[in-house]
DNA sequence: CTTTTTGTTCAAAAATAATTGAACTTTCCG
DNA sequence: CGGAAAGTTCAATTATTTTTGAACAAAAAG
């Protein structure tokens, strides 16, 4: 009398280990501190357990969130680079495994969240430019307006170094 | 006939210039990128263009938000040591001045916001650690679990190294 | 061509976070 | 003492974000 099969049909909705529930909850904490919805936290958590390769609907069963809620917190996830979609062979879906170099995904975060943010940054201190360019160059506003660009400058330099640190044979 | 007076009685409600506008935009969208409150960057941004130091009232008047708000807003900037309390001569009311020095504010979003995480993180990766204690070591899960805790590690080796780079005399 | 499987989309609902405003404390002043 | 000014607190409201689920598309299988 065999076991259940390792077919993809029955939904398998197993419980958590209690190991899964820590993990999830390190990156559903981790997802809070980089204010990214909870369910990528989950998402990423369980996969990150997982030794073999997870398809959507693993998602959905054993995280029991909503298809919708799954294929939205993958897409982001992929555009991060925090998961990689694999082709298994003689399974139609698409399954998932977890990057889990942690330069891959801080850079994948800077890319997709940070730089655009500092490109709009750019683009207001220029117009802020404009705005105080026939003021006194000496008043106090000025000096301050100075000051938030050598501001924005720092950051922009901070990034590369950020990206070098998260390398696995970073120095410090 | 003299003009107003610089006696804090007339609630002078003027409304902002397009330099505090664009100021002010621009530290909304600095919260924006911290997931700070947007009435913290109105707050701070006001504050930022003014040349003289500003209390509760003003930022009420001028930015149109609630006592409430602005009380709660003014807390939250001084535990991150983004403004600095002080006491004006011959006025009962708590004034502000701005940190415009980005060292300062950067050590203090770190101190108060960043740091706190990072050590429910330990926490969270010591009680994992006993979780798997038991279960093989060369498991798939237990190599993970170690990367785990060098992204800990690298994470924490990163903070005094962000300080360094904002500082004024920041090499690259 | 029809059905099933897989996955996406997006308006509505639910959950979460921010803001308000009225009640309250404290301090200052006469 | 009162009373006014300054500021805090917090429950209720408002705004924003996240999640759901039903409808839809695409592709394989029958």
């Amino acid at each position: 009398m065999p076991r259940i099969t390792g077919q993809h049909k029955q939904p398998a909705p197993s419980a958590l280990s209690p190991i899964e529930e820590e993990v999830i909850g390190l990156f559903v904490h981790y997802a809070q501190i980089l204010s990214l919805p909870k369910s990528l936290g989950e998402i990423y958590g369980l996969l990150f357990c997982s030794p073999v390769p997870l398809p959507l609907d693993a998602f959905v069963a054993r995280l029991q969130i909503s298809k919708g809620s799954a294929s939205q917190g993958l897409r982001i996830l992929r555009t991060l680079n925090a998961i990689t979609p694999i082709t298994l062979e003689g399974d139609r879906r698409e399954h998932f495994i977890p990057e889990t170099r942690l330069r891959n995904i801080v850079t994948g975060i800077l890319r997709e969240r940070i730089q655009p943010q500092l490109e709009t940054t750019t683009a207001r201190l220029e117009r802020l430019d404009q705005l105080t360019s026939q003021s006194d160059p000496d008043s106090e506003i000025a000096i301050r307006l100075k000051r938030l660009q050598a501001w924005n400058e720092k950051m922009r330099n901070l990034l590369p170094f950020v990206t070098k640190m998260v390398e696995p044979e970073a120095l410090a």
